[in-house]
DNA sequence: AATGAATGAGTATTCATTCAT
DNA sequence: CATGAATGAATACTCATTCAT
């Protein structure tokens, strides 16, 4: 359960992942230049470093490369949010801390986060399933960690709340041609921090 | 500067019309279930209720098709919100009704939605440009009657703002996999509109 | 029922008629030459005169020409045969006449009595079994000819009679290696005869 | 002038031969099954119990797989016929005991025969020639019997009626369809013994 | 002698677009 | 204006064969 639904012709397990590996790396740089469906195999397989013979040894269809990225992508986050969202004691500060490193992530892998929204639906829906399990994951662990950390929150709010934090990092990005031209990705994180978790209302809620 | 882009061998100005209207009917219905890449123009065409030789008389190429569709659905948000927009006295209140209506509207839209996130990066750069401008000109008019609304915030808030209620608007319907199992259209906007106006730290604002 | 199993994207009865005999004439001289799997689809193509995009329009696999083929040579030994088979009074002159011209008719068709024999696997079951009902059609009325004419022969030995002849018939083409060295088709056509209707020993059946 | 005809790097004799029989076994299951052109050489590699590297030790080409196939075939039905055929003393009841035991091998060899009726054109014309130089040695033999035994027959009928033994021997597998629900195979061979050797009119030679 | 990873020419099929009628 | 037959470049995928280990 793993990349391991992707069948490989080659038994050599280390040159698999060596290869894949090259593939994934190949592979996202078309197909954010150019979308999945405008990248042709032998684009692929050329980018990649090898022939086209050679990189069907190591996947069956060419929606196994888009697989192949796209859980990459999601791995990537996964790997440098995890950490950050185990935290022993939950607090404000906690949160705030997680979500600027979250949003700074975010700035770093706005083309890969485009390339999620806009081929993901590419998968057939079982893959799809697996892929935005992990979206989903994430986000619960996020929730969970608001809840513990604002008291008063009911689940509700936790949940589109962490749903919202993690929208407006991809929005960074999705909506560059918007966002970017006035301002950075540091003001941009402290305002959403403001608007999110200090209330509209804080400064003028003289009302 | 409109769909007058597209050129038409055709002369009859009501008849293009006619006729695109069929074909934008058609396209997205098929787009919404296919996608933009996965559908032939003779499906579009049959779709249409025409051949496929008269549906090269109203566009030049298969982009051309995937243009109106999105040209379509932008201009029909705009239609349904702008009305609602352009308000004399603006207030918390107008704010609240008019993210209430847009939020009702998201959801009508869910599939259109959808299919602009996916299939926009498939217009060429200036076409897609064009398209934009249309959500970015309505953001901006909520961004200013939000602006006129809380005198206490600043312009930068409240681009943001504005960004995050539209985004959230879509995201009712691209994460419908995440949000709709929770929630009804009716609590996930009430819950938005406290989260984004009235602050999150309202209720619990003892600090 | 027919060819109609088939399916055109093109709507003109008559130019599906057209095409298709370009095609099985064409397809047929290919798959003689070099048997159904060493010929490509753009061989047949440019061998029936059009483009390969034409080629499709008239067939959706390339087991559909190989379908069409065969059915066309077992409709031309049908068809030849048919009028001679249906006699009204029978005779033994009569079944003597009908296969003097049933091996005529072998003689010139030995080529595509070869590719039948080497290709009709490559239909898929239903296919097959559609086709090959033909050649048990023939052998049928053969048999029943026979048995009329022959008034002491049992049904089995009717039905192994007919197989035989036809097999016969077959055989001086797919044995050509053989049999064409020694006889004429005339020679091994009365030969044939004597030994399947007058009885080896005949003229020795002092025994 | 024999299987030394493939060219093998492999110089142990003893192991070519068992390599060989393995080879054989393995793409015959095979070729049975999904024909010569649909199967790969991996395939045959791994149902011979070694590797596609392994194979081309001891062949040149796929077709040397063929060749091997076809041989070994003709070479079981020469075996088990050829000390049959070798008589001594020729007689009409030799004869008949001959056939009785070639229909029976006939019967075994079903789909073995069905393999060379269609895969046979795929040797090169020269492998061909030597392949069917066996069935021409074998018909000879059974030829040279029947003028033995039956003092009164033409040189060529004997031909003709030892081709046709052969043929129909053929024809029960190959015409499975037709005769197999009618007939055991012991029917069938009594049936063409008495038709082939006894005369159509022994019984009704009142006429 | 055995292995299996690498290769790339080859193949069936699709589909946007054109143009004669 | 409408039609739909014709086109052929493009594309995913296969498979016989090689060769370094």
């Amino acid at each position: 359960m793993d990349k391991s639904r992707i069948v490989s012709s080659v038994k050599d397990e280390d040159l698999i992942k060596k290869r894949r590996n090259q593939m994934i790396q190949g592979a996202m740089r078309l197909f954010k230049e150019k979308g999945f469906h405008r990248t042709t195999t032998r684009e692929i397989a050329q980018e990649s470093g090898f022939s086209i013979g050679t990189l069907y040894e190591y996947i069956r269809t060419k929606e196994d490369v888009l697989f192949l990225v796209c859980d990459y992508i999601y791995d990537g986050v996964r790997e440098r949010l995890e950490s950050a969202l185990q935290v022993e004691s939950p607090s404000k500060e906690r949160v705030e801390a997680i979500i600027r490193s979250y949003y700074e992530l975010m700035d770093d892998m706005q083309e890969e986060i485009l390339l999620l929204y806009q081929e993901i639906k590419g998968l057939n829906k079982e893959t799809r399933k697996y892929v935005l399990q992990k979206e989903k994951d994430m986000v619960g662990m996020l929730e969970d960690l608001i809840l513990a950390s604002y008291p008063g929150m009911t689940e509700a709010e936790a949940k589109v709340v962490a749903n919202n934090i993690f929208v407006q990092g991809h929005m960074w990005g999705f909506r560059r041609w918007l966002l970017q031209q006035h301002f950075t990705i540091e003001e941009y994180t402290e305002i959403q921090i403001r608007l999110n978790l200090h209330g509209l209302l804080h400064q003028s809620n003289v009302e």
